[in-house]
DNA sequence: CCCATCTGTGAACGCAATGTGAACGGCCCC
DNA sequence: GGGGCCGTTCACATTGCGTTCACAGATGGG
């Protein structure tokens, strides 16, 4: 079988300890520069990333895992009970969590579950984000509405994504840094604006409805469903 | 959202608090047998099911649920921490699983989580302030009497969010500018009349009398309990 | 019934939040 | 190295709306 991802690098002892005691291969990585270098010959077979300590460059490694060529599933998260909550919206970034300190035979459990329906091929329906005209197509990175094509750039793609998977919901600027770009943001809110501008320029003028201003608060994609 | 089905009847006394706790609604079943009989109009929206007394009759449940007409899906497992092995080849029977005694938020994590994956975007139902005719969307920032909804801003959205959170109650305008302005507000006290009265007439006349002057002291949302 | 006080009302002002066009600078690919 | 692409930032225009004010109407006490 080929190896687990872990990160980060040096593993937690105990993980290592009990992947090594259920006979399983792994390496770990410290960042996402060196994912491609340590990239095994047949490729990763699932990853365990660890947030308990530094969630966010843990989500932002996940990020960076289910955007790769091949993305890489099954994803495990091991988080605190503390950070049970940073969990949501994120949903998409991992396919199941384990509260860390963890229980090696739950942990095991999971992985084996986690295999299992990964070989299920549960996982191969065309992954599209709709929202009325509009259509997603994640794995192309294809966007369409009423059936034309347009021509989003690599950000534009993400925030609209992440927006239009979360209907009616309205999104301070702060949160949509943090959530699309991934990283703490330092100045600049305004780069939102701008590319919330050029969002409603490329859905045309009969859809730039789609995204609406909440003044005082952020965006909100679409209506909202009562 | 449609209600959970939950194994066996009587539900464990903590999964129902935590049940109810989290707003989610659910029914309980003893058998098999009565499942026809117990699903609700527009069917179930998720299932648990509590492995930990009789693991065999679970499974059994389990099975019953996965060959019905409309697969049950999602579906939560819960399982001591010594049952953990029966888990082994019985993948296909449930979608992921929680240590029982669980923590109420791993709970819910997981619930949530399922019901993102399964593409329902209602696993998170929005959060709302009700009062009559009245609902505030808190997630998206929307209000609705008798089912139309009324455009306010944000100003108006956030007085009218806390008068509704606390109907009944008379608040002094000194009050409502600290809690709703914040503490550190320094205005007139007629700014609250104001908004009041914008918001008395974006309601309706039919229901401009929601909020109610309390001559000299401030005013009240609702019917006093007297 | 009158006056003091409180509240409703419409309009006006001014600021802050957002829209908009343009320019800068990094990055990658010819 | 140069040119195009794209993310970010800045300056300026615009708009929304929160606040204030003046006055009218309402209320209640004596």
């Amino acid at each position: 079988m080929e190896p687990l991802l872990i990160y980060p690098d040096p593993a937690p002892p105990e993980l290592a300890q009990t992947l090594d005691l259920g006979g399983y291969a792994w390496k770990a990585v410290s960042d996402e520069a060196s994912l491609a270098a340590a990239e095994p010959q047949g490729g990763w077979s699932g990853a365990i990333v660890v947030a308990s300590d530094d969630p966010e460059r843990a989500f932002t490694f996940c990020r960076v895992l289910r955007k790769g060529d091949v993305p890489l599933s099954p994803l495990l998260l091991l988080v605190s009970g503390a950070q049970l909550h940073e969990l949501e919206l994120r949903d998409d970034l991992f396919d199941d969590f384990c509260l860390n300190p963890f229980h090696p035979r739950e942990l095991e459990a999971r992985l084996k579950h986690l295999f299992s329906r990964a070989g299920l091929g549960l996982g191969d329906r065309p992954e599209l984000v709709e929202y009325g005209d509009l259509v997603l197509n994640l794995e192309t990175y294809q966007a369409a509405v009423a059936g034309k094509p347009i021509d989003l750039t690599y950000m534009e793609y993400e925030l609209l994504k992440f927006l239009a998977s979360n209907p009616g919901k309205v999104f301070t600027r702060e949160t949509l840094l943090s959530r699309v770009w991934g990283y703490e943001y330092y100045g600049g809110a305004r780069t939102v604006d701008v590319h919330i501008r050029r969002l409603r320029a490329k859905l045309g003028e009969e859809h730039a409805n789609l995204i609406q201003t909440v003044r005082s608060v952020g965006y909100r994609f679409g209506q909202s469903r009562w």
